[in-house]
DNA sequence: TCTGGGGTCCTAGGACCC
DNA sequence: TCTGGGGTCCTAGGACCC
């Protein structure tokens, strides 16, 4: 805890929710959910309207859609949400060098290590003049919280929300959590909570109450100490730049429960690859090899294998996954599989070989061998996102024999909010499609509200297209170029 | 229309070693 | 020889976060 309030939490407000709104000028002032739209969908984001309606993260979009039924429904766009936020990590780099990403839309910043704050007056103005700049590039909000530790910085930015700015002055930390819910302490989730509340703990201040040692007992070591420490205001966690990646793992929901062993060996061979494209993709190699089931009861398991080295190599991750397989009794059906490796290396399998390639040419002064690249992975994280930007059922492709045409359906390309342009009417969205047709709304970031349009799936003057800029010329980054980089 | 996908950290037991 | 004590690694599960 410092003495001045120059740790600042960024959390920009309904993040995705907000990005598809300043995108889509019709959808401004208008509930929106942006999550996944197939039957087992759970929101992402909802905008501030939508949440009057009731709707918040991780609902069910089934129950979204009882709530509100005549909110907007989009797939996620995470290259376009990649690109506002490395534009809005960009202005955060230039406050100081610690700036500690949390996720595209939230990130700790050291503002005594950049030399930009080392007082109340100092951060508020940094604080309030970065909210300005993030408007000005963007187009969106989002608000700031400043206080001498991490922990409560976060908490100030939550209490400002929305579009606002929060310092808590240090000493005045204990009156104002002391007596709120523990659950605003980060770290305190549902289950905490319960537990806690079971044992007569409600309030920040009851913690403090209970002391360390009941805290231990109720909650383990490391969580009881931490939860004692942080209720005192106590946290001296610094702002860290860089954190390195400790697994990487791909999963899937199916539409509809899995049965058949073969299919279900295909979709974890098919995981084990995109899971490996990712980790080429991000330079490391694992060591250990983890199987993730679901079954149609939700009831979750994990199997993992520990390799006697790292491996980027597909085929021994796919072998490893189909082992663990055998291991799980998949009767009754499955919901979700998913392929992971942790242990993580920096070096990837090819430097390996071509280290070793090096001293046998170094050795025999003989030939090179031919190495295996990294595109290949690199592509496959790309095919990979494309899938989930444009909203991929893994359950839609349930045959590798049917034909290319017809193993990408309509509905893929045409999911709600994608971008799309149309050589008479230019750029505009998929608000919907079916039955062969689809629906676009022509309109753009600087743009009045459009009109929509309802073309057949296959006309070929309608063709998917890249985010257009939120805010015209000003812009850094990916958006001074005129575009967004392609998904 | 009942529950996503990508991560992190912690715990606990057993194996194994000194 | 009725039972040590740590440390580390591996595995499995669970809580939590966005």
């Amino acid at each position: 805890m410092r003495a001045a309030p120059t740790i600042l939490h960024l959390d920009m407000d309904a993040f995705f929710a907000a990005a598809e709104q300043a995108s889509k000028p019709s959808l401004r002032g208008k509930p929106v959910v942006v999550g996944g739209l197939g039957p087992r969908g759970v929101v992402a984001t909802a905008s501030y309207e939508a949440r009057r309606f009731g709707i918040h993260s991780a609902m069910p979009m089934g129950q979204a859609r009882r709530l509100a039924p005549n909110a907007a429904y989009l797939v996620p766009r995470f290259t376009f949400y990649r690109a506002i936020s490395g534009q809005v990590m960009e202005l955060l780099g230039r406050l100081s060098p610690l700036v500690e990403p949390l996720s595209l839309d939230e990130a700790f910043v050291d503002l005594e290590a950049g030399g930009v704050a080392d007082d109340s007056a100092g951060a508020r103005a940094a604080g309030e003049r970065l909210r300005r700049d993030i408007l000005a590039t963007t187009g969106l909000s989002g608000s700031v919280g400043l206080a001498g530790s991490k922990m409560l910085a976060k908490i100030a930015s939550e209490e400002a929300k929305p579009d606002g700015l929060l310092l808590i002055e240090p000493g005045t930390e204990r009156e104002l959590i002391g007596p709120r819910s523990v659950r605003i302490i980060p770290g305190v989730g549902p289950a905490t909570g319960e537990h806690l509340r079971r044992a007569g703990i409600v309030t920040v201040d009851e913690v403090v109450e209970a002391g360390q040692d009941e805290l231990v007992r109720l909650l383990g070591r490391a969580h009881g100490t931490s939860l004692y420490a942080m209720a005192l205001g106590r946290d001296d966690r610094p702002v860290v730049a860089e954190r390195d990646a400790k697994s990487v793992s791909v999963e899937d929901t199916f539409d509809v429960d899995l049965h058949d062993r073969l299919r279900i060996r295909l979709e974890v061979e098919r995981l084990a690859e995109r899971c490996v494209g990712r980790l080429r993709g991000s330079g490391h190699s694992g060591r250990t090899i983890v199987l993730k089931v679901r079954r149609y009861d939700f009831s979750t398991l994990t199997r993992s294998e520990t390799l006697r080295g790292p491996t980027d190599d597909p085929v021994v991750v796919r072998e490893a996954a189909a082992r663990l397989l055998d291991l799980v009794d998949t009767t009754g059906g499955v919901r979700l599989l998913g392929v992971g490796v942790s242990g993580l290396a920096d070096y990837t399998q090819e430097d390996l070989f071509a280290q070793a390639e090096a001293q046998a040419g170094a050795l025999a002064g003989g030939a090179v061998g031919t190495l295996t690249g990294v595109p290949a992975g690199a592509r496959a994280e790309a095919q990979a996102e494309a899938e989930a930007d444009t909203g991929a059922r893994p359950s839609e492709e349930p045959a590798a024999v049917l034909p290319e045409a017809a193993s990408r359906p309509a509905e893929r390309r045409w999911a709600p909010g994608n971008d799309v342009r149309h050589t008479v009417y230019g750029p505009g969205w998929v608000q919907g499609s079916g039955v062969g047709r689809v629906t676009v709304r022509f309109e753009e970031p600087g743009s009045a509200p459009g009109r929509v349009r309802t073309f057949a799936v296959d006309d070929p003057e309608l063709e998917p297209a890249d985010p257009l800029p939120l805010v015209p010329g000003g812009a850094t980054g990916a958006a001074s170029q005129g575009r967004y980089p392609a998904p």
